[in-house]
RNA sequence: GCCCGGAUGGCGGAACAGGCAGACGCGAUGGUCUCAAAAACCAUUGGCCGCAAGGCCGUGCGGGUUCGAGUCCCGCUCCGGGCACCA
């Protein structure tokens, strides 16, 4: 009898012999056809948890099998080594950032290699090493040269009691910082931002070519939030000034009955007389103190008494400053339609404003703003027209020929706003000269590397504000005193072109090496997880494109990635697994006992792998089972007696089944259905279970068919036990992973005879064993013969041979 | 509030194109082997009625379309996610 499953042994032995062979490092003049499989590469947090787990099986599935598939795929992986908890983590216990981030990529790295997950380990990037700092430097300059990279003085969340700005992830739902617990105010400074808004109608428009789930598209495009709609000027009563207002519903211009400004609008001082001017100003002051949250509360305002003309109609009406208008949308500005504008409604109602409906709404409608279609009212010559659309039309005409308006586009989206005051990030490589003001590092002088020597002190400042060293530099230009910027970018960025990098990781040339990039990119299939489906995604796509048009990679490649998977999340009683909450579950141990290849198809197995799943109490029995499992395919696979024969029906039977095997787990494979591919890899094993005990024994040709299908079927679900059983049954050959995936012969799939429902009305009344290829003639012969339809006088017979017969009576 | 998902046995899930609901696994129950246990193997396992043959009910709720609905349509409920005063 064989040796008993023993997953240590054979997965050790496995690792050390991919690693020594380098079997996942791929050159790139591969003669065979590229592929680039990659994970997004994560945050080097420890040891893995089980989220990792689930996507790098993912993806290590798709890497070996496509490379069984005859493709040269490229496989990287890297570490996003800048980030906050390494900065937190040295404030408490005083370890540099640097020798803290080192030490948790090892234990990651452990993990992932105990996974058996297969990386070409030479192009490996953390985002840290100087050698990528250098790039991701000249990337931001060749940004600020190109106008695509700019500092504006910008509201930004101000934490009193750490006396820092936070970013917007570490200002709590309440308002209140994570950290001190303060109620973190808004002030406006000085802050570096990307032109992402330069691309918003590119990135809207490409998102329908890529193959990305539905509600990823879904989510970018109202993060974008593209509205068309108007702009023009209004006249302010008794003085020169003009008021610019956006709408995307110039067709209710009539009913304008007054006009709101933010209360950060310029104009605001200009056009407030005297008499309202305190109370204007006590307002103002008031929602400058105010958070987001208690800004979203109610709909407050203050009259300015200015009045400005509705140029629809020539009517005078009042300008207010409201908290409801935001300066950072469309111009500041709107024109007020209540009775087509709920919030335009609710402010008018609580300032006594007049409301006049210029669409009729349906019969019963009161008490709240009409925003659907219906005719015109009180509109002049809008009046009667029914359609939206075409009045808006009408409408947007009539300003251009007045000269006082245009058709206009707004987003949502807003510029990336990357500066942070945090130590642990890429230095932005800049300096402020009082006479030459920002002035570029040289380029020979990239990158600008962190000074070691600091303290970490729970201030919350950056330790590189207080660095001398760092700070006092000379101006490039006039060679005077300069300060540097201690602003770090953003960690997004770091995560927004490594996968170029990864094309071509030695290059010294520059940051993307073209010729590499055009071989390697788009990247084929992307996986990861769904909480990165707007920031990340949406920077990546940002800057692919940005750096092709500044010229530092191919500008051909638009779209980073063509296909985009985003797996599920792990909760835990319905919470996302987090550190933070302390709910993770190693999978260290299961390593230890049942073993990588049992933790991974238990991932595959579990359910669709876009699905969350609850890690809960029967999660090990069920790993256990596929530990079973493997088990079963041990023994199986070195099964000791067989015979060699003729092939009996039974024999015919099982290499049937194997062939409908391969076929679904082919299938299954590309549709992400990872479940049900391995139950259906059970099932063969019951089958082939019940097959060698059977009376007549297995025939010898038949097992090792079906036996060396399943392996190869299993090569890229459960690596090292498939590589060792293959081993040990084809001695000297090549390896598992080293043979071609199987193709199933079509003339095998198909099934002589199958099972067909007989139905009356609709209900099942007995099923019969019937060919394949049976006529509807004699399909409906056999059924109304079953006994069990005695006295059966069908009024109409519906018959879909071979699948069902069903008699209407 | 708006926009997307989802709801199937005791549990995770399957049913891919409107055609056998519950594949596969977990759990449970019974059995074989064993001095015993573990492991392994075999069998049963949606609910109700029935000795049985068999029948009835059953995919969140209420309607509808269809010979036939977990699947399509209309109206809800609940759960999850995204955005949220975006003019």
């Amino acid at each position: 009898m064989a040796d008993p499953y023993d997953p240590q042994a054979v997965e050790a032995k496995w690792q050390r012999r991919w690693e020594e062979q380098g079997a996942y490092q791929v050159d790139n003049d591969d003669p065979r056809p590229s592929t680039y499989v990659l994970c997004m590469y994560p945050y080097p947090s420890g040891p893995a948890h089980q989220g990792h787990v689930r996507n790098y099986t993912f993806g290590d599935l798709l890497v070996r099998q496509r490379t069984m598939q005859g493709h040269a795929v490229l496989s990287p992986i890297g570490f996003d080594s800048f980030g906050l908890p390494a900065e937190n983590a040295a404030i408490k216990t005083g370890v540099h950032p640097r020798e803290f981030t080192d030490a948790r990529i090892g234990e990651l790295q452990s993990s992932l290699r105990r996974l058996g997950a297969s990386y070409d380990w030479r192009r490996e990037i953390r985002s840290h090493d100087p050698r990528y700092m250098r790039w991701n430097q000249l990337i931001f300059q060749r940004f600020l040269d190109a106008g695509l990279a700019y500092r504006k003085k910008a509201p930004v969340n101000w934490c009193p009691g750490c006396q820092t700005v936070l970013a917007n992830e570490q200002v709590l739902a309440d308002g209140t910082c994570e950290r001190s617990g303060d109620l973190v105010e808004r002030r406006d400074l000085e802050q570096w931002f990307f032109r992402i808004t330069a691309y918003a109608d590119e990135l809207l428009d490409a998102l329908d070519a890529v193959d990305w789930p539905e509600r990823v598209k879904v989510m970018q495009r109202n993060w974008i939030g593209r509205s068309e709609g108007a702009e023009f000027q209004l006249q302010v009563d008794g003085t020169g000034e003009q008021i610019t207002v956006f709408t995307t519903r110039p067709d209710t211009g009539f009913g304008m009955t007054f006009v709101v400004l933010a209360p950060e609008h310029p104009l605001v001082d200009v056009i407030v007389d005297d008499e309202h001017r305190p109370a204007v100003e006590e307002f103002r002051e008031m929602v400058r103190r105010q958070s987001d949250l208690e800004r979203q509360a109610g709909k407050q305002g203050v009259f300015t008494g200015a009045h400005a003309v509705n140029p629809f109609n020539g009517k005078r009406v009042p300008v207010y400053v409201a908290d409801y208008v935001l300066m950072t949308y469309g111009t500041g500005a709107i024109m007020a339609v209540p009775a087509e504008d709920q919030r335009d409604w609710e402010f008018a109602v609580e300032h006594g404003l007049d409301i006049v409906r210029t669409v009729q709404p349906p019969e019963g409608w009161e008490g709240e703003a009409w925003t659907g279609d219906g005719p015109r009212i009180n509109s002049e010559w809008l009046d009667g027209i029914v359609g939206t659309a075409e009045a808006k039309a009408r409408a947007v005409e009539w300003l251009e020929t007045q000269g006082i308006g245009k058709r206009t586009v707004n987003y949502r989206l807003r510029d990336w706003l990357l500066s942070r005051q945090r130590y642990w990030g890429c230095p932005i490589p800049v300096v402020y000269c009082p006479v030459d003001g920002i002035v570029k590092v040289p380029e020979d002088q990239l990158p600008v590397l962190l000074p070691d020597d600091v303290e970490f002190l729970p201030t919350g400042e950056s330790p590189l504000r207080r660095h001398e060293g760092f700070l006092r530099t000379t101006c490039p230009v006039c060679g005077g005193p300069a300060e540097r910027e201690t602003d770090t970018m953003d960690t997004f960025v770091d995560s927004s072109w490594y996968f170029l990098r990864f094309c071509d990781p030695w290059t010294d040339a520059g940051p993307v090496d073209a010729e590499a990039a055009r071989r390697w990119m788009p990247v084929d299939q992307y996986i990861g997880g769904i909480e990165h489906a707007i920031l990340h995604l949406l920077y990546a796509r940002f800057y692919t494109r940005a750096l092709g048009d500044v010229g530092l990679a191919p500008a051909e490649i638009r779209e980073p990635f063509s296909r985009l998977f985003t797996q599920g999340m792990i909760r835990m009683e319905g919470s996302k697994m987090s550190k933070s909450k302390g709910n993770l579950i190693s999978p260290e141990r299961y390593f230890d006992t049942v073993g990588a290849d049992s933790l991974r198809l238990f991932h595959l197995f579990v359910g669709p792998p876009a699905d969350d799943f609850d890690w809960s109490a029967q999660t090990d029995e069920m790993i256990e089972g596929c530990h079973r499992f493997l088990g079963r395919v041990w023994r199986l696979a070195q099964w000791p007696d067989a015979h060699a024969r003729e092939p009996s029906a039974e024999d015919v039977s099982l290499e049937k089944a194997v062939h409908r095997l391969i076929d679904k787990v082919s299938s299954d494979f590309e549709r992400w259905a990872y479940n049900t591919a391995v139950a259906a890899c059970m099932e063969l094993v019951n089958d082939a279970y019940r097959y060698v005990q059977s009376a007549a024994g297995p025939r010898r040709a038949t097992l090792d068919f079906a036996v060396d299908s399943l392996l190869l079927l299993l090569a890229p679900m459960a690596p090292h036990l498939a590589a060792e059983l293959w081993e040990r049954r084809h001695p000297g050959e090549p390896s598992v992973h080293e043979q071609p995936w199987p193709v199933a012969d079509p003339s095998m799939l198909a099934t002589d005879t199958q099972t067909m429902v007989v139905q009356v009305n609709g209900k099942v009344r007995d099923r019969l064993e019937v060919p394949t290829s049976i006529s509807e003639d004699d399909a409906v012969a056999a059924a109304l013969a079953s006994p069990r339809l005695a006295g059966v006088e069908p009024k109409r017979v519906v018959a879909r041979p071979p699948r069902l017969v069903n008699f209407v009576v």
